[in-house]
RNA sequence: GCCCCCGUAGCUCAGUGGAUAGAGCAAUUGUUUCCUAAACAAUAGGUCGCAGGUUCGAUCCCUGCCGGGGGUACCA
C-alpha cells in the first residue's frame, strides 16, 4: 500500500513542471536509467538511494551495488563502477565516490542547489508540488465524550488528527474531518440525574455550560471511586436515566437536545483555544443510532454476524476473538455504531481512505472492525488505525483522568500559556540586564507570544514524539529553549524576521525578483540544501502518517539556520550580492519554518 | 491462557537491512562593543534487554527467553 502510494506520487511528480525540485527523486530517476540495462526490475535498487546519515559521506548515497553482487555475480565495487559509468550526472551531481564495500557517495553540485533555491523563491508552496493523484480522506479524530470536560487523554488524537489534516490538504488531497462524538452514552445519565436533583436554576440560566460541568463533577463526586459503581445507588439512578433516554423518554430526550449545544460549545471553546481547524462534520453516536438495527440485520443476512450467548449477536473472528454487535439486552455496541459509520461515510463522502486517530489500546477493536467491514463487503478503501501511545505523568505513570486532579485539558493549556509568559518575561529581563535594547511590548503582544509559545510547546512535544510511543508530559522539557522544541523553532523564526526589520527590507521583493544565490560557506550550502528537502520531509511524514517526520526536519532546518545565523553576517555581508543572496536564504528559511509549524498547527510570532 | 506494543548513553527520546549507532538534557569548557545569548561551539558518555537464526552486512527481519505496559463478547 505504502509503496503503491509512493509510486503514484513519484509518477505524478515526474509529470509536473517543477518536478526537478525534488532532489531525491531526480537522483533516483537517474539511477533508474543507469540500472535499466543491468537488472530487469530496478525498482527496489532505486529505493536504495537515500540521504546520507553522515554528511561526510556526501549528500545522498546509493547502497544498491552490494545488494546486486549476488545476482550479477560480480564484486560490489565493480558493480558500483558500472553504475557510476552509466549514471548521467548532468549539472546535478559531482563525480560520485565509491567507498567501503561499494557505497556510492553522491554530492550535489553547489551551483545546482543555488539555482534551485532561486527558482523556488517566488513559489508560495516553496517547491512542494501538489500530488497528481489526490485522494479523499475521512479523518476521525478527537472524538470526545460530550458532557465531560476534555482531559489530557484527548490531546493526542486531537492534535495528531489536526496535523494530518493540514498536511494532507497541503499536499493536495481532499480531507473530510469528522468528530465522532460520544454523545449518547452513560455520561448523559449523570447529567440528567444531576439536572433533576442538584441544579442551581439561576446559575443554569446564566451560564449553562458551567452549571452543567458543575453538576457533572458533583454527581461524579457523589458516586465516588469507580470500583463501587456497580452497587452505588446514585450510579444506579444515573444508569436508569440513560436507559430512559435510549428508550425514547420524552422528558429526557428534550433535555438531551437542550444540553447538546451547551456541551458542544464547551468543547469548541477548547478547540479554538488550541487552534484546531473547524470540523466539517460532527456526527456523533446519536446520529448513527437510528441506523443500527438495519446494520445488524444486514450483518446477519450476509452471515457476517451470528447469534451468540443468550440472545446476543456476535461476529466471530476466531476461537477467542469475538466482537459483540448486539448485547443480550438488545442494546448495540461501538462495533455496530462504527460499522454504521463506515457505511454512512462510504455512501456520502466516497473516500479512498478512512483514518481513525485513536490510541493504541483500541488496536484490537480496529483490527476486528476492519476485518468485519471487509467481510461485509467494504473494499477499495484504505481503513487505517492511526494509533498512538499514552500521555504519562512526569513520573512515568498514566495520568489519572479522575476529576479534580488538574488534568482537564483547558487547565493544562492555561498552565502552559502562563509558563510561556513567564519565559518571555525572564528573557526580557535577561536581555535588559545584558544591556540589549529590548522593545517594550503591549500586554496584548506579550499575551500573543505566551499563547504561541505555550500552546506550541504542548503540541510540538506531542507531535515530535514517535506516534506509537508513550511520552511524559513535562512542562520543563516542552518549554525548554534548547533542543527540539517549538520554542527553539519559533525563536529561529523570530531572529530571522528581526533581520528584515533591522535591514528595512521588504521580503516580498526577494520573491518577485529573486537575486542570484551564492553558497560559499558550508553553513550556507547546508542551509540551502536543507531548504530544498522540504518536500522529502512532507512525503515521508505522509507515507507513515507520522508528523514527527516534519518535526525532525524542522529541527535540522532550525539548527542549520542557527549555525548560519551565527557565522554568516547578513546585513553586514561583505558585498551587496552576498547580502542579497543571504537575505533570500533567510526569507526562504522563515517561510519554510512558518509553513512547517503551520502544518503542525503551531503559530509563529514576529518577535519574542 | 491467548493477542498486541515496548526495552538504545545517568535522564528524556530519535533512528535505519549498510560505513565509527544519533540528538537534547544533565556534567566539564569556550564564545556576546550583540542581524534577539530563548543562541553557537567543543569534550566526555553505549554489550542498541539476553540467546540463537536469516543475510555480503542485523540495533532493525525471524524464533525463544527475561523484564515492563496494554487488550481480551455485553464501556468506547
Amino acid at each position: 500500500m505504502r509503496n503503491a502510494e509512493r509510486h503514484r506520487l513519484a509518477c505524478g511528480r515526474r509529470a509536473n513542471i517543477i518536478s526537478h525540485m525534488n532532489l531525491l527523486n531526480s537522483i533516483q530517476d537517474r539511477f533508474r536509467a543507469a540500472l535499466k540495462d543491468l537488472v530487469p526490475d530496478a525498482g527496489p535498487y532505486v529505493a536504495m538511494v537515500k540521504p546520507t546519515q553522515d554528511t561526510k559521506h556526501g549528500d545522498y548515497q546509493a547502497n544498491c551495488a552490494m545488494a546486486l553482487a549476488k545476482t550479477l555475480g560480480k564484486k560490489p565495487r565493480e558493480i558500483a563502477q558500472d553504475i557510476v559509468a552509466r549514471l548521467d550526472l548532468g549539472d546535478l551531481l559531482e563525480a560520485p565516490e565509491i567507498a567501503g564495500p561499494g557505497f556510492i557517495n553522491l554530492r550535489l553540485q553547489t551551483a545546482h542547489i543555488a539555482g534551485a533555491l532561486q527558482t523556488i523563491s517566488p513559489d508560495d508552496r516553496l517547491g512542494v508540488t501538489k500530488t497528481m493523484t489526490p485522494r479523499t480522506y475521512v479523518i476521525d479524530y478527537s472524538s470526545p465524550n460530550v458532557a465531560k470536560p476534555l482531559h489530557v487523554g484527548h490531546l493526542r488524537s486531537t492534535i495528531i488528527g489536526d496535523a494530518l489534516t493540514r498536511l494532507l490538504r497541503f499536499l493536495g488531497h481532499t480531507v473530510i474531518t469528522d468528530n465522532h462524538l460520544g454523545d449518547w452514552g452513560t455520561q448523559f445519565g449523570i447529567l440528567l440525574y444531576g439536572y433533576k436533583n442538584l441544579l442551581d436554576q439561576e446559575a443554569y440560566a446564566k451560564e449553562p455550560v458551567r452549571e452543567l460541568a458543575r453538576i457533572y463533577i458533583e454527581v461524579r463526586r457523589l458516586i465516588g471511586a469507580d470500583e463501587d459503581e456497580a452497587k452505588n445507588p446514585i450510579a444506579e439512578a444515573c444508569r436508569a436515566e440513560t436507559a430512559k433516554l435510549h428508550h425514547g423518554d420524552v422528558e429526557n430526550n428534550r433535555l438531551w437536545k437542550e444540553f447538546m449545544p451547551h456541551c458542544l460549545a464547551e468543547i469548541h471553546e477548547v478547540y479554538e483555544k488550541l487552534g484546531i481547524l473547524p470540523y466539517d462534520h460532527e456526527h456523533g453516536e446519536s446520529f448513527y443510532n437510528p441506523l443500527l438495527p438495519g446494520v445488524v440485520e444486514s450483518l446477519l443476512e450476509s452471515k457476517v454476524a451470528e447469534p451468540g450467548d443468550a440472545g446476543a449477536i456476535i461476529i466471530r473472528f476466531n476461537e477467542n476473538n469475538v466482537a459483540l454487535v448486539r448485547k443480550r439486552d438488545g442494546a448495540f455496541t461501538y462495533t455496530t455504531s462504527d460499522l454504521a459509520t463506515i457505511q454512512y461515510r462510504l455512501e456520502h463522502f466516497h473516500p479512498q481512505a478512512i483514518l481513525y486517530v485513536v490510541d493504541f489500546r483500541q488496536s484490537q477493536h480496529f483490527a476486528n472492525l476492519f476485518e468485519a467491514a471487509r467481510r461485509w463487503g467494504v473494499t477499495g478503501v484504505e481503513l487505517s488505525h492511526i494509533s498512538f501511545g499514552s500521555v504519562l505523568g512526569k513520573e512515568g505513570k498514566p495520568i489519572s483522568t479522575r476529576k479534580g486532579d488538574g488534568t482537564e485539558l483547558i487547565d493544562l493549556i492555561n498552565q502552559a500559556v502562563e509558563l510561556g509568559l513567564q519565559k518571555y518575561r525572564e528573557s526580557y529581563d535577561d536581555r535588559k540586564a545584558q544591556g540589549h535594547e529590548v522593545p517594550d511590548l503591549t500586554d496584548a503582544d506579550q499575551r500573543a507570544i505566551a499563547e504561541a509559545v505555550g500552546i506550541g510547546a504542548i503540541k510540538y512535544a506531542d507531535l515530535s514524539q514517535n506516534r506509537t510511543s508513550d511520552y511524559k508530559f513535562d512542562y520543563d522539557k516542552m518549554l525548554a529553549t534548547e533542543g527540539n522544541t517549538a520554542t527553539y523553532m519559533q525563536y529561529a523564526y523570530a531572529r530571522n524576521r528581526s533581520i528584515f526589520r533591522k535591514a528595512g527590507i521588504d521580503a516580498e521583493t526577494l520573491r518577485t525578483d529573486p537575486p542570484t544565490v551564492t553558497l560559499e560557506t558550508p553553513h550556507e550550502r547546508a542551509l540551502a540544501l536543507q531548504l530544498l528537502r522540504f518536500e522529502e520531509a512532507l512525503l515521508s511524514a505522509v507515507a507513515e502518517y507520522q508528523p514527527s517526520a516534519i518535526t525532525a526536519y524542522l529541527w535540522d532546518l532550525a539548527k542549520t539556520f542557527s549555525g548560519f545565523f551565527q557565522n554568516c553576517p547578513v546585513i553586514r555581508a561583505e558585498s551587496e550580492p552576498l547580502r542579497k543572496s543571504r537575505l533570500l536564504l533567510c526569507d526562504l528559511t522563515a517561510r519554510v519554518l512558518q509553513r512547517c509549524l503551520d502544518l503542525l498547527g503551531i503559530k509563529t510570532v514576529e518577535r519574542m
